[in-house]
DNA sequence: GTTAGTGCAAATCGTTTGCAATGTT
DNA sequence: AACATTGCAAACGATTTGCACTAAC
């Protein structure tokens, strides 16, 4: 593997992103100080950290995937309304993981999971339009 | 809501379907005997009955959406290897649940769950390749 | 010097959409 | 008759890819 330029800048920009970047956002935010950088380029190194276990992948439902540098175990919470990210880390869901390979004879991976709702901010921001309209 | 053959024909295919089909594995099963069906006819039908609640829409990471018929409370375990999607009853997330909305503020939504994994006849399959390899 | 990595543009995949024609109520 | 729904094809957004060029080792 080698380092390229380019590799590192985006590497540092996730690690440093606690948003959970795209690789659009990412694009953006590089290409001014880098004109050269081409969004396949983008592409193709998110999808290599994550391969050799550097990132870890999200994937957002009807949404551009996104990448997360901390890779200790845990999983993430998903705003369908705003697309936020958090972390979360439910030690539960390894019991639950055992469970579901005694059942179904499937061995599943507790560290993709992903759970969908809307965060707080965007609950209220429905609330009050509920009332707008009422 | 008027009841097209269409829409009959494609929610008919989703419930008689155990295997959580998608829009192209319900256009290609339908098209032979109804030759004028189009994909877009399917795509918006398959839309409208899950915003009805008459189906329930399941996000496939890097594949197409799959649609199940099955409404009752439950969620979903996806092979990555071969795509096959299974029902599974997890009881215990409902408290994973309400502990995310304590300690993050989202409200999340259990019944949209989805665990990544390796069915039973994929890992074996994998198992063997490997020793092939070997 | 070799070959992994790049930039660019074209291609891909799943899905959605505009529009004129048709079917359902 | 009114309008929800269709078929078709074009458009879409996110991502991947082929290829000739460039840079890292």
């Amino acid at each position: 593997m080698r380092y390229s330029k380019q590799r590192r800048l985006i590497l540092d920009t996730v690690l440093k992103n606690k948003v959970h970047p795209s690789a659009d956002y990412i694009y953006n935010l590089l290409k001014d100080e880098n004109p050269e950088l081409s969004l396949g380029t983008v592409y193709r190194n998110l999808n290599f950290l994550a391969q050799n276990n550097m990132l870890k992948k999200i994937n957002i439902p009807n949404g551009s995937d996104r990448f997360d540098g901390t890779l200790s175990k845990h999983q993430h919470v998903i705003c369908t309304e705003c697309g936020k990210v958090v972390d979360i880390c439910v030690p539960e869901l390894a019991k639950i993981c055992d469970t579901i390979l005694d059942k179904t004879g499937f061995e599943v991976n507790c560290d993709s999971l992903a759970f969908e709702g809307l965060c707080a901010e965007c609950r209220e921001k429905l609330q009050l339009q509920i009332k707008i309209h009422a």
